[in-house]
DNA sequence: ATAAACCTGAAAATGACTTTCAATATCGAT
DNA sequence: ATCGATATTGAAAGTCATTTTCAGGTTTAT
């Protein structure tokens, strides 16, 4: 399956002029495999145990490009570094204020009432973000 | 009514043994009555009509001032530049991309099963944000 | 009026990108 | 396989919206 994302960013990027190299494909299949939300820097020391010359730029622009072709989601919670995550089935997240933790959800009632919303003021939603900030289960027991 | 606030402020000021300024006053006074979600720069630009050596630093604290005792919320759409408004009744976004006009929503049925959300994962909510990107009314007609 | 504690504004620092540019690498056409 | 036009890379420099520092001013409780 990671193959098959691999094969979109090749298709990608032959449909736009751009080439295959071996930075790209070390940065797209390490990002596949890693955990969801992850920042630019760790990204760049997980590719770097293979080659330590990447340069951080390299992750950058590899990861817009990634967004660009739909493979990737940036998210911007609270301050700071933004994260990345692999593109999939749509959830909205609660972070915790505490520890960081970060929890996806998905209701689609909810995802319903917004359209509802929407309509009721002729507005053509293009994309949303749901963000719940709190505690988490784990920090409430301190 | 902007004097209920000006008197919060006031309270907040002896309470937490800090002063109360000239500065202070002008910028708070001219927030609460200029429109929702004003820029750090713009609201600058009102107060110097009146006094035209008050600095951005100054206004930039005050305003985190009035985030602290409640009664501003900075809001960050986007890119660029954060938003303060007057704090009021909670409400939700919806942003148009191409002109950049704000409309405010509320929905209780929404804000129940966001509630519920939480509850399902034990998850104690301290705030939220929900914001829709799209098309403004008077933009689609383009 | 005093003095301790605060506040102000200009300037410098920060931090997370984002752009620039000279050196390399890629790839379709020999 | 080799060439050469075009794209990519990584280090360094640039942006930009804050955020902090610091040398005077102000405010306010005696
Ligand atoms: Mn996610
Ligand atoms: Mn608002
Ligand atoms: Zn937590
Ligand atoms: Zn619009």
């Amino acid at each position: 399956m990671n193959e098959s994302r691999i094969q979109q960013l090749r298709e990608y990027l032959n449909q736009n002029g751009m080439k295959q190299t071996k930075q790209r494909d070390l940065i797209a299949s390490t990002f596949f495999k890693t955990k969801k939300h992850v920042r630019i820097e760790e990204l760049l020391q997980e590719v770097r145990k293979s080659e330590p010359n990447i340069g951080y730029v390299t992750v950058y622009r590899t990861l817009l490009l990634l967004k660009e072709c739909g493979l990737a989601h940036q998210r911007h919670f609270g301050e700071g570094q933004s994260l990345f995550e692999n593109a999939g089935e749509h959830h909205d997240h609660m972070i915790c204020i505490k520890c960081g933790a970060i929890t996806e959800f998905e209701d689609d009632r909810i995802e319903d009432l917004q359209e509802k919303v929407c309509e009721s003021f002729n507005f053509k939603m293009v994309s949303h973000r749901h963000e719940i900030y709190g505690a988490c289960s784990r920090c409430q027991k301190e």
